[in-house]
DNA sequence: CGGGCCCTTGAATTCTCTCAAACAATGTGG
DNA sequence: CCACATTGTTTGAGAGAATTCAAGGGCCCG
């Protein structure tokens, strides 16, 4: 499985998170953050394809990503693959393998993604003496069902078209709101076979379809990813509103 | 919206929960029964096909459902429906609207529905006083999110007759779990418009689907219904291997 | 230079949808 | 009790969408 790079521990203390400096995520209380500080045992530094949680493990970890890009999937035995959402910077990963035992998922890094490390074991005491932020645990919880219910509405009830132009717009407005995207250059770095296996399309198919967003200049597609050049237009096709800015509990 | 018949409140006192009594769910502590009992403000009736909540709404409740079934869903612009899951009795409804804010998704119920009303603005005294209850409503919406997956894996990924395969033995697993099959008739009381929206087929197509399986002898499709006649056949089609039984929380 | 990975394209096939019509069961008002 | 409307199920046929199969091209890297 999941080749990990050894790491000195706590490159970026959490007082000096750069993710926390963003107004996208809410503030801490002292005691708080200081609690954080210490669940966090660790950092690691996976290569972009690395497995970081398989399906049916049991990890001890939970982790935050610190940077970088990586993606949630469930497999059919012959191998058929769904993507079931996309994660990046902010994102908790392996809660639900935490609360329920056994992942029920894989996780899989996109680009060279470096996460934060917490222990399992002190979730209980995180849920005893910090309500609030056992609350922003729910509120996390809460928010991913929120995603993949506007997901299955897509796969369930949208055309092709409609679904990827969806897909990449809420890409898109994610990595906005996390500061991906500095530079000139907004790029996703995901391959055609990503979209189709999140879509649930043919690669072929979705070729296709990537290719009409294409001819309508809402797109471009680069070398391994996916350049947003019209995101308005996107979701005026996929007929999707956006989620509404605000503040985000963050772990 | 909806008609929301009056009733006593309180008819049936937390401590002679009749869900409570099944070993399904978990047991409580002195205190956290008292709580809850004291969190919750009343019961609510309503007819089957009544809104109970509605998408966009910012409702002051928390429900979970004490008798009958339910289903939750969304919708586009022209109408087109997706249903994210079903609700039976012991499941928590409206989790989601009390943490974000607003309801992003409709509730609706399948057959008459009784409720249990609690308040939402005793969450907080929840998080801060009841740490396990905390972990539980945490743990729930994992276990949604779960569900959620596997739903959206089927949809994405499964041909169509595996796709139904699975929903309906999901569906009759459910609730066998909390004793909804006392009787003979094991009878699910959803129409194939229902199925059809749940699993991203036209009405046309799930009727084609539909009549397969009962060729097969796994199903019979009753009066505004559907009778499981073999669950394990169900499960071998769709290739799903069933949640292990295991308590569950219950609030 | 060869191999691997990804993107692209065309063609035939299969799946699913829409349209259209009919039937069964139920309930309502006369 | 019957005529009629309503809701849900069933069936056939043609159109449209998406899949599979097949092949070729570009690019990077060892």
């Amino acid at each position: 499985m999941a080749r990990f790079k050894a790491r000195n521990s706590k490159q970026t203390p959490c007082e000096q998170c750069p993710l926390r400096a963003l107004e996208h995520f809410r503030e801490f209380a002292p005691d708080e953050l200081a609690f954080v500080s210490n669940f966090k045992t660790g950092e690691l530094a996976v290569d972009a394809g690395t497995t970081i949680l398989a399906e049916g493990s049991h990890s001890a970890h939970l982790f935050t990503v610190l940077s970088g890009w990586g993606f949630r999937y469930k497999m059919l035995d012959d191998g058929r693959r769904q993507i079931l959402n996309y994660m990046m910077p902010g994102d908790l990963i392996g809660l639900q393998g935490s609360l329920i035992g056994e992942m029920q998922h894989s996780i899989e890094a996109l680009s060279p993604v470096i996460l934060c490390v917490f222990e399992r074991d002190k979730l209980g005491t995180l849920f005893r003496n910090y309500p609030d932020l056992a609350y922003d645990l729910t509120w996390i919880a809460a928010q991913e069902e929120r995603i993949l219910d506007e997901n299955l509405l897509s796969i369930g009830r949208r055309s092709a078209l409609e679904r990827a132009a969806y897909l990449l717009a809420f890409l898109y407005q994610r990595a906005r709101a996390v500061h991906l995207f500095k530079g000139a250059r907004v790029s996703i770095p995901i391959t055609q076979q990503h979209v189709a296996d999140t879509l649930g399309l043919s690669i072929v198919h979705t070729n296709k379809t990537l290719k009409k967003l294409g001819e309508r200049k809402l797109i471009r597609w680069a070398d391994r990813g996916c350049d947003i050049l019209d995101d308005k237009g996107l979701m005026k096709i996929s007929g999707w509103e956006g989620h509404p800015e605000r503040k985000r509990p963050f772990i």
